[in-house]
DNA sequence: TTCTATATAGAAATCGATTACTATAATGCA
DNA sequence: TGCATTATAGTAATCGATTTCTATATAGAA
């Protein structure tokens, strides 16, 4: 029933040669082949329906054009964009993707890792959870290559594309206060990575280079557990940091949200209480995902280039496998403000 | 300078056996082997930091346990919950995920079928552009198992996972009348899809099912170029389309709009336009992506379960690779309402 | 004309695992 | 005690391609 797929000695027979002269064609090898036989190979293996099977080319020649790419959760908005930067470039170069999901639980993500080295994978993408710092240390030994995503790399023992929150936390707080903001809130989850304390430390820097106090009662963090499976988990928590927002007593004018989502969860429960946005209290965010700008009021927010650091990741990695140096690049892109509707001028 | 990675021979070298023997314990196949030399095998595989080679296995038992999924967009909100579904099924069962963007070009689509196959995966879930149904229908000649989604597929020949549109529309419709609206207008991109002519007959369907007469200007579709690398153009579209509402002589109070991306688009641009939501006009969305519940006003909408259509394709899949029987299953799964804020009760 | 490249192509080794054979020892049963 | 199992383990074939050797013929150089 099920005929068994063609190989290269199938197509051998059939033309009456060796499947080392059917590889060579096969394969553009460049080794010389008689025009009229490489013809007859070829027209041999379109009738026959050949596809070469790429397990045996890989046993044999090591390379697998493939690379792992191992995310916390596809669906936190951030992610969609990243990975399409990252598969847009894999694909002009002929590498195919292995996603992964880590849900940001590091046993999960060993074990990603483990199950992709054992595929051969050419080259590793990862944004990993900072407590994997070790277990990433070890895979240095190894000969895959792998970019970092969004965390500092110490010891640079890989590459890494990163972006400096610090600067982007800088400039959130200087937009707002330009906008005539003095009283600034920052509502955050709780500061478990580093991005979230270096936008936390640029907010601080922020206020003190435009000369105003930071007072830490403005600064409130969440303590909820993170629930990673849903991406609904930034936007609730948000809503519970808009209850804690309104409990303060000197009510400031703006708020600074660590993300997007959860600004947008902090802009609906304010809402709810019949506070106007930005009528009442500026909002800006963080990240700009995409429907930042789809949403009532548009949120002015502070722009972090996802697909450009999936391609650039993408891009920065093969060129690696390609050069096979050993080389150990650490890029920073740099933030942008995005402003839409959800700050007022109060100047 | 770089090691060469231990392989089963290097392990037998040490122990003193055959490779064989290393293999029979490392593979868990359960060949009886003697308890002290499994146990100086185990030993030394660690030892010498043993990984497998899975390459190798698998071109001996062509057992890859890769899947390939095949998708529009993935930042295309409907997808990452889908694919989530689908990979912590797959995990479950120890299965790799290949992603693929189509970004609906068929020859990506066709060039991405034949790398995967190549590749040798086990199976592949596909949601296909209808124009590819000539090849989709060749590959069934392949002993490739395939589920297809959200896509008839007439002929039966692979499995498929679908959703119930036309119920959807009549859903929507029937929210929308029981909340005393008349005149509704339905608002789409172009009826390129089959799943956009039957969400369109539900609306019908839904009208005369109320007594309510269709009346065909009500019916408005856009006329622009899809755009797909950015997530953007089904928002810009939904703008557009309010544009083209706005301009009706009699004003349906509720809009049914395709889905809830370009329901966020209408909503904009009504806004902006000082027509309050749902206060002046009615809207209900289509799909339930995440952010339809963060948005203001909260979006009422019919419910796509992308998550359990993930989950269910992969499941169907995985259970055929392992049956390896030829069964052509065909599920559709029922639409639900979700009432949030963007529908006003006029009665 | 002789010698050295180059064109051309097949045989066989190889990649790393699995597995079909083959073989021997140990055990169970009549 | 004798025969049939079963336990145990090694040899070698195999998966499908690539690639290193070898080998021959042909072309160009001297």
């Amino acid at each position: 029933m099920r005929k068994k797929k063609t190989t290269i000695y199938d197509i051998a027979k059939e033309v009456g040669t060796s499947a080392a002269t059917v590889s060579r064609v096969l394969s553009n090898s460049g080794y010389p082949v008689n025009s009229s036989l490489s013809q007859k190979i070829l027209d041999t293996a379109r009738e026959l329906n050949y596809s070469p099977n790429i397990i045996g080319r890989m046993l044999k020649t090591n390379i697998s054009r493939d690379i792992g790419v191992i995310i916390p959760n596809i669906s936190n908005p951030f992610y969609p964009q990243l990975l399409l930067g990252i598969e847009l470039e894999a694909r002009k170069e002929g590498y195919n993707i292995f996603l992964c999901n880590s849900l940001r639980d590091p046993s999960t993500e060993k074990r990603y890792i483990e199950t992709l080295l054992q595929k051969q994978i050419s080259g590793l993408i990862i944004s990993s959870y900072d407590e994997n710092n070790k277990y990433l240390r070890e895979l240095h030994s190894n000969d895959v290559k792998i970019v970092v995503l969004d965390r500092v790399d110490e010891d640079q023992l890989h590459m890494s594309v990163g972006f400096d929150y610090r600067k982007g936390g800088m400039m959130a707080v200087n937009h707002l206060v330009a906008m005539g903001h003095k009283n600034i809130a920052f509502l955050t989850s709780p500061i478990t990575k580093n991005s979230r304390r270096e936008t936390l430390e640029g907010y601080r820097l922020g206020l003190m280079h435009n000369g105003l106090e930071v007072r830490e009662e403005n600064v409130i963090i969440s303590d909820i557990e993170e629930e990673v499976l849903l991406g609904i988990y930034e936007f609730e928590n948000g809503r519970k940091l808009a209850e804690k927002f309104m409990m303060l007593k000197t009510k400031p004018t703006a708020i600074f949200s660590i993300n997007d989502m959860t600004a947008l969860g902090i802009i609906q429960k304010l809402i709810e209480s019949g506070i106007g946005i930005p009528k009442d209290v500026s909002v800006i965010g963080f990240d700009n995902i995409e429907i930042s700008s789809m949403v009532n009021p548009p949120l002015s927010t502070i722009n972090q280039p996802s697909f450009e650091t999936g391609r650039l990741a993408c891009k920065m990695l093969i060129d690696s496998i390609n050069s096979s140096t050993k080389s150990s690049i650490a890029i920073k892109l740099d933030p942008s403000l995005v402003i839409r509707s959800s700050v007022s001028n109060i100047n």
